[in-house]
RNA sequence: GGUCCGGUAGCUCAGCUGGAUAGAGCAUCAGCCUUCUAAGCUGAGGGUCAUUGGUUCGAAUCCAAUCCGGAUCACCA
């Protein structure tokens, strides 16, 4: 970031000092080109496209580059070593003092992070459970963005709240309740030993298996398929049952709180694990109510109409978007209402500039919807609304379904990882000598790296295939293998902390290898990660970025040595990098939600 | 059917606001541990960037059409 702005900056000077006269009818002095990393095959360290001024200039290509080179390494000779011209690409390089201060800088500031300061009040609604049933994979990849995106944001000089919506009521919750009634015996978690939500979550999968059951014997009684799933006993006890809930029945009350009890206390443990916060929580069986009044108003304003049945709508034709219910007849409202009733809530209560939700692509036209919706009442945050939506997960064995029990469950695949990370540590034997409680500690940092770096790898609104039989993976573009990196830079740091180096006497050499002069563009570069991960909503491009310092400096450790380097000027340079880079590789992580070990 | 998203190496994915010979990881093959951690490093093979046409100095990238896959179009949440 540094450097390219500072390179545009010094190529546009140059240019309006060489050809403002030349530019014919504009006088805005508008020159385009762009820079790009040279490519490794070339030399030099950043290129200038020139294709785009040749029209303008009406002159070769190679000629502006040729001008344009020399220009600019006159009027900065102290950032510029050196550029050459190959057809319309001018590739210039960068001085090795220039590089070896902004490393010298840097370290004195302790990062290369972001500088940014956006200072907008942004709020970042993810997770978002249902309490009758246990968190699964897909869960996971909501949890592991929003809370990345989150962080990205905060990196980017935002001011964040992290906020979780709790699907708390409803038919679905009735299901669990009333399954649980009548073939549970009482079992609770402490009964059975489970954890609270994976045993509301085996009831849910009861009701549907017994409802099918009562919907088949009654389809055999000679009922239509339509007239069995209407009169199957249990659905019925359900409905009675969420009527009795909205009616605030003691008993159902009481069995409603219990459960849900049971939930959130193994929710706590899963969110606990994985490293999930959250600055506030809203229920809907608070906020299910929300929105009416909004309609109300819609309909003195004349933009929603009614039915002569009492439902109220709103039409969303102009928007190619059809039709919307927005309060039933009976004046019972739709998820819709409360999102509107909620989505105000939340900006008023918060003073939001922008509002994000993390939420699957299957919902992308529900949120249009209602951001629509919002637009038409007459709102002003609808333009402040923002879906961050992502593709689901998919298995090669078929669709994940709750109610089948087909779901890649949560913490089994968090079991599993860190069971594998324990494999592979006894396997290596390097940390024969950590405490039990140290191995334990090392297994789970592993473990959740190598799975939180997958799902979040991929650009979030790509969905993702997985195959449960096949193991993560700890080698290669993985979590693993970017602990590995600062792990190793700390046995490095570990071995020379012993020596008392004084680096407040800065880089004594501005004698750089190519290597060295790599590492530090690309530390330089992080600052543009967290700026375009923090643009594109998108991990990814940390993820990416964070794997491929890590790369280099492995090639570099493999080459140079820093203990035993050339000299002792050499040696303090690459304590720079070494600790710059372990600094950043952290950094970088936790913006994953990934920790590292100092020894693994 | 309408709308939206995707199709890049055997597999999983980068690259997509147009730029140089399309990149990683896994898998396959060949090398590298008396020197700071081999969860690592070096190298090799592997491509009709779904197809066809267009735009231009230049297209994986932009436009159009077609094919394939998916999501969605509730008085469910």
């Amino acid at each position: 970031m540094i450097f390219t702005t500072k390179i545009a900056a010094a190529v546009n000077e140059s240019l309006q000092d060489l050809y403002t006269q030349d530019i014919t009818g504009s006088t805005d002095n508008n020159f385009q080109f762009q820079i790009n990393d040279t490519k490794p095959e070339f030399e030099g360290d950043y290129t200038i496209v020139l294709f785009a001024l040749v029209k303008s200039l009406r002159k070769s290509p190679e000629a502006i580059g040729q001008e344009l080179g020399n220009h600019l390494l006159k009027n900065n000779p102290n950032f510029f070593s050196s550029y050459n011209v190959i057809k319309g690409f001018l590739n210039v390089s960068i001085k090795n003092e220039t590089l070896s201060s902004l490393l010298q800088e840097n370290y004195q500031n302790k990062n290369f992070g972001s500088k940014a300061k956006n200072n907008q009040k942004v709020m970042v609604e993810y997770s978002s459970p249902n309490t009758n049933k246990p968190l699964h994979l897909g869960h996971l990849r909501n949890n592991f963005l929003g809370w990345s995106v989150a962080e990205i944001l905060k990196a980017n000089g935002n001011d964040v709240v992290k906020t979780s919506i709790v699907n708390d009521r409803g038919i679905h919750i009735c299901k669990s309740m009333i399954a649980w009634q009548q073939f549970a015996n009482g079992a609770t978690p402490d009964s059975t030993k489970e954890k609270g939500d994976h045993l509301v979550g085996h009831y849910y999968v009861k009701f549907n298996d017994e409802y099918k059951k009562e919907v088949a014997d009654l389809i055999e009684q000679g009922k239509s398929k339509e007239e069995a799933e209407k009169e199957a006993p249990i659905m019925k006890k359900t409905q009675q049952m969420l009527l009795d809930w909205e009616n605030g029945d003691p008993k159902v009350m009481d069995l409603w709180r219990t459960m849900n009890g049971w939930v959130y206390k193994g929710f706590d443990e899963t969110y606990q694990r994985i490293g999930s916060d959250f600055d506030h929580t809203f229920y809907e069986s608070n906020t299910y109510l929300l929105g009416k009044d909004f309609v109300q108003e819609g309909l003195q304003k004349g933009v929603l109409s009614q039915k002569e049945d009492g439902s109220v709508w709103i039409d969303l034709s102009d928007k190619n978007l059809d039709q919307k219910l927005l309060l039933r007849g009976d004046g019972t409202s739709v998820y819709i209402t409360q999102d509107i009733g909620l989505a105000k809530q939340k900006f008023e209560e918060y003073h939001l500039d922008k509002s994000i939700y993390v939420i699957g692509d299957e919902q992308l036209h529900h949120m249009k919807v209602l951001k629509e919706t919002i637009r038409k009442l007459g709102m002003p945050f609808a333009d402040n609304i923002f879906h961050l939506s992502y593709g689901m997960v998919e298995l090669t064995t078929g669709k994940m379904k709750s109610r089948e029990g087909t779901v890649v469950d949560a913490d089994d695949l968090i079991n599993e990882m860190v069971s594998t990370a324990e494999q592979h540590t006894m396997e290596l034997g390097k940390v024969k000598d950590f405490t039990s409680q140290e191995l334990k500690e090392l297994y789970e940092i592993l473990g959740l790296g190598a799975m939180k770096f997958y799902l979040l790898r991929v650009d979030p609104k790509k969905k993702m295939l997985f195959d449960p039989k096949e193991s993560i993976d700890f080698h290669g573009f993985t979590g693993p293998f970017v602990q590995y990196t600062y792990a190793r830079i700390q046995s490095i740091l570990r071995k020379v902390a012993t020596e008392n180096f004084d680096f407040s006497k800065g880089i004594p050499s501005n004698d750089l290898l190519p290597m060295e002069r790599e590492l530090i563009i690309s530390l330089e570069k992080y600052d543009t990660a967290i700026n375009d991960a923090a643009n594109e909503l998108n991990p990814a491009v940390i993820a990416n970025y964070v794997f491929n310092l890590a790369k280099l400096f492995n090639a570099f450790y493999v080459n140079h040595s820093v203990m035993n380097a050339e000299n002792e000027e050499k040696k303090i340079l690459r304590l720079h990098l070494s600790v710059m880079t372990a600094n950043i590789l952290k950094n970088g992580l936790h913006l994953l939600g990934i920790r590292v070990p100092q020894r693994m």
